[in-house]
DNA sequence: ACCCAGGTGGCCC
DNA sequence: GGGCCACATGGG
């Protein structure tokens, strides 16, 4: 099994279509961190809430009162950190950039990613988020589905983000959103119990390979 | 009564 | 650099 062949098989039976829907960039950067180790059933909802209190617009979230902000985002978990973290990036985007806060995402990618990576709340996997569904750059997420599905499929065998990265970014040919797509397709495929994960084979590390003796799964 | 969810930051060694 | 831990609600 190889990366493209992977992508392949997951585009046959998923759809990337509103896999991450939103109105805005901002709307994406506060999903991303309301969603961290939590279903995005649950942040729907909250975003529902946030919208119709007119919250889902930097200006509005860095004045809101955040007794209110914390009981509005209760129902997505870690209630306090999310609430103390999106509405420090909408303050962040609104004294950095106070023509207009989406600014920040335009330039390179690099820089872009670096910038979010300095903020409270923002790791690697949101920050990347954020520029994948939310800025439209070539970048792959390579959270814990990511890690899983590579290492069951025998595409790839590493639990760390940046090998794990640098191994899809520098390997999968395929065109344009490739990577966007393969991480919307990895995490369906995660998600879905009803369907086996596709064909598995231990990975090229062989017996070196700290999960050489996991069964395979269904 | 467990276990997991579209992680991050702090502290320790 | 890795290994633990707190953070918290909601659903199986």
């Amino acid at each position: 099994m190889d990366l493209d062949r992977l992508l392949g098989l997951l585009r046959d039976t998923y759809d990337v279509q509103d896999w991450w829907p939103s109105e805005s960039p901002f709307e994406v950067m506060v999903g991303a961190i309301l969603t961290q180790q939590t279903t995005w059933e649950n942040v729907a909802k909250v975003l529902d809430r946030l919208r119709s209190e007119g919250l889902l617009d930097v200006e509005r979230m860095a004045s809101a009162d955040l007794p209110m902000l914390e009981s509005t985002i209760r129902p997505a978990g870690f209630y306090k950190q999310k609430a103390k973290r999106v509405k420090g990036l909408a303050t962040y985007l609104r004294v950095r950039y106070t023509s207009d806060p989406m600014l920040m995402l335009n330039g390179p990618t690099e820089s872009v990613r670096r910038e979010l990576l300095s903020l409270d709340g923002i790791g690697k996997e949101t920050a990347d988020s954020i520029l994948v569904f939310g800025a439209q750059r070539e970048k792959f997420v390579a959270a814990a589905y990511s890690a899983r599905i590579l290492r069951r499929t025998g595409v790839f065998c590493s639990e760390n983000y940046d090998e794990i990265q640098s191994f899809v970014e520098s390997n999968l040919k395929c065109g344009p959103k490739g990577f966007h797509d393969l991480y919307a397709l990895i995490v369906q495929l995660s998600k879905d119990t009803c369907r086996p994960v596709p064909a598995c084979a231990r990975c090229s590390l062989g017996p070196e390979c700290k999960f050489f003796t996991e069964q395979r799964r269904r």
